[in-house]
DNA sequence: CAAACTATTCAGC
DNA sequence: GCTGAATAGTTTG
């Protein structure tokens, strides 16, 4: 656990659902904007990969990166969230 | 401490 | 649109 990881871990959890960041993104706001390989590094590694979002972190803009349970699986479960919070937006 | 690796991003053709 | 190079932090020896 060093520090950065720590700010990339809050980052990732402070994320709303149905949103995606990039992970330049998240690593801006970790503090080091030029980490952008660290973050998915330390995702990767992550101790807690189910308790981390990491499925709502993706590369750039178009392209949704890698995930531990398989890029398909973080696919569907994006899709999945924003049917969520669809739902939450619309007070259902 | 140093070397290697990485779920990325930017620049060039 | 695709290929190659660069950056910064983690992990392992």
């Amino acid at each position: 656990m060093t520090p950065f990881a720590r700010n990339v871990y809050k980052t990732v959890l402070s994320i709303p659902i149905g949103e995606v960041r990039s992970y330049k993104w998240v690593a801006k706001k970790a503090g080091s904007p030029r980490a952008y390989r660290a973050v998915g590094t330390i995702l990767k590694k992550n101790p807690w990969p189910l308790i981390i979002p990491c499925h709502r972190v993706v590369k750039s803009d178009n392209d949704r990166g890698g995930y531990i349970f398989g890029a398909k699986t973080k696919k569907l479960l994006l899709e999945s969230e924003r049917e969520i919070s669809r739902c939450i937006a619309n007070k259902e």
